[in-house]
DNA sequence: ACCTGAACACCGTTCAAGT
DNA sequence: ACCTGAACACCGTTCAAGT
C-alpha cells in the first residue's frame, strides 16, 4: 500500500479498490475499448469519482499495467534459480508470455513497453531487468544461446509474441511464435 | 482503375485520387491518428466529399492498405526468381519488411493482417500466399529451413517485426527482430 | 451527380453543486 | 474530503441545402 493510499479516507480507499478491480476485469477483456463509464457503473461509483483517483484513463491504465508487470520481476527471479542456463532462458520467455495470456489490455501494452504510452513503471521495469539481465548474460557465458544475445532483446520479442496473442486471440498460436524465437536464440549464428 | 473509377464524372474521380493522396501521406505519417477533417483539408476539399467516395474512416484505411499491399506479390514473385531456396525465404522476409518500412499506418495494418479490421484485401492475399508459399515449400523441401515451417508462419513473423518497427520507430531495431527470426528458421529444430 | 459544412452521436474530461 | 453527473470538447458520421 503507498502513502498516497494509507491516507485515504476509508470510504474513498474502498472506491479506488472497486474501481481498480472494475479496470482490471474490464481492461483485460475488452483493451483499449474499455469506456472510463463503464469502467464507473461496474465499480458503482461516479465518473467524477474515477477521475478523483486517477487523472486520466491512460493513467488508470498505468496503474494497471504497473501491478500486472510487477509479477515479471518474480518470474525472472523464480527463472534464475534453475541449474540449467539455457532453460532458464527458456522459463524466461515462457512464463513471462504465458503471464500475458488472456489480458487483452496487457497484451496491448506489452506491444508498446518502449514507448510512452507506459512511462511511469520504470520501477518495475528496472526489477525485471536485473534477474532478467543475469538469466540471459549467464546463458551467453555458458555458450547455451547465441553470443550476441542481450536483454534488450527481450522486450522486442516479447512485443512480436504478444502481438500475435493480441490479432490472434484464443489460439495457441503465439506458442508456435515463441518456439520459433527460441530457435532463433541457439548459439552458432 | 476499377469499372467504379471509370464512371465517375470527372471532377468526381480527381477528388478521389486527390484525397486517397491525401490520406495516404498523413496515414503513413500519422497512423490511425490522422483525423478525416485533415485528410479533407489536405486534398482541398469538404468532409462530405470524402464521406461520398469512401463511406467510413476503416474502409478509407483499407483501401489504401490494398494498394500497399499489392506490391507484397510482386516481391514475392520477385523472390522466388532467386537461385537459392534459402535466399529467396530470406528475401521474402527481408523485402516484405522493408516495404513495411517508413508507413507508420501500413505498419498498424500489418500486425493485425489476420484480423476482421482488414477484411476486403482477399484477393491481395492470395495473390501474395501464392509465390510465398511455393517459396517456403521449395525451402522445406531442400532442407534448407526447419522442416515444419509453412506459409502460416509469414503473416505471424512477420506481424512482430511489424510491431517493433511501429513501436520502436525510426530505428533498424526490426532488423535485428529479422535477423532473430531467421535464425529460428534453419533447419534442425 | 456531386459538393459542402452545419448538426448529431459518442466518449474522454471538467467542474459546480451536493453530502 | 469526497462524490456526483450535467456540461463541454473532440472527432467520426449524416444529411439538408446548394451547384
Amino acid at each position: 500500500m503507498t502513502s498516497i493510499e494509507r491516507t485515504l479516507r476509508a470510504d474513498a480507499r474502498r472506491n479506488r479498490e472497486k474501481i481498480f478491480a472494475a479496470a482490471r476485469e474490464l481492461f483485460a477483456r475488452e483493451g483499449e475499448l474499455v469506456q472510463i463509464e463503464e469502467i464507473a457503473a461496474h465499480a458503482g461509483v461516479g465518473i467524477g469519482t474515477v477521475y478523483r483517483h486517477f487523472p486520466t484513463k491512460q493513467a488508470l491504465l498505468t496503474e494497471m499495467v504497473r501491478t500486472r508487470f510487477s509479477r515479471f520481476a518474480e518470474i525472472a527471479i523464480e527463472c534464475e534459480e534453475m541449474e540449467d542456463p539455457h532453460e532458464a532462458v527458456t522459463c524466461l520467455f515462457r512464463r513471462s508470455a504465458e503471464e500475458v495470456e488472456g489480458d487483452a489490455g496487457f497484451q496491448l501494452a506489452m506491444m508498446g513497453s518502449d514507448q510512452l504510452h507506459w512511462e511511469g513503471i520504470e520501477q518495475e521495469k528496472a526489477a525485471f531487468a536485473a534477474p532478467a539481465t543475469r538469466i540471459i548474460d549467464r546463458a551467453v557465458a555458458a555458450g547455451a544461446v547465441r553470443e550476441d544475445l542481450t536483454f534488450g532483446d527481450f522486450p522486442m520479442l516479447m512485443c512480436g509474441i504478444t502481438s500475435t496473442m493480441y490479432y490472434s486471440p484464443g489460439g495457441a498460436e503465439w506458442r508456435r511464435h515463441l518456439d520459433l524465437i527460441l530457435a532463433g536464440l541457439r548459439p552458432g549464428s
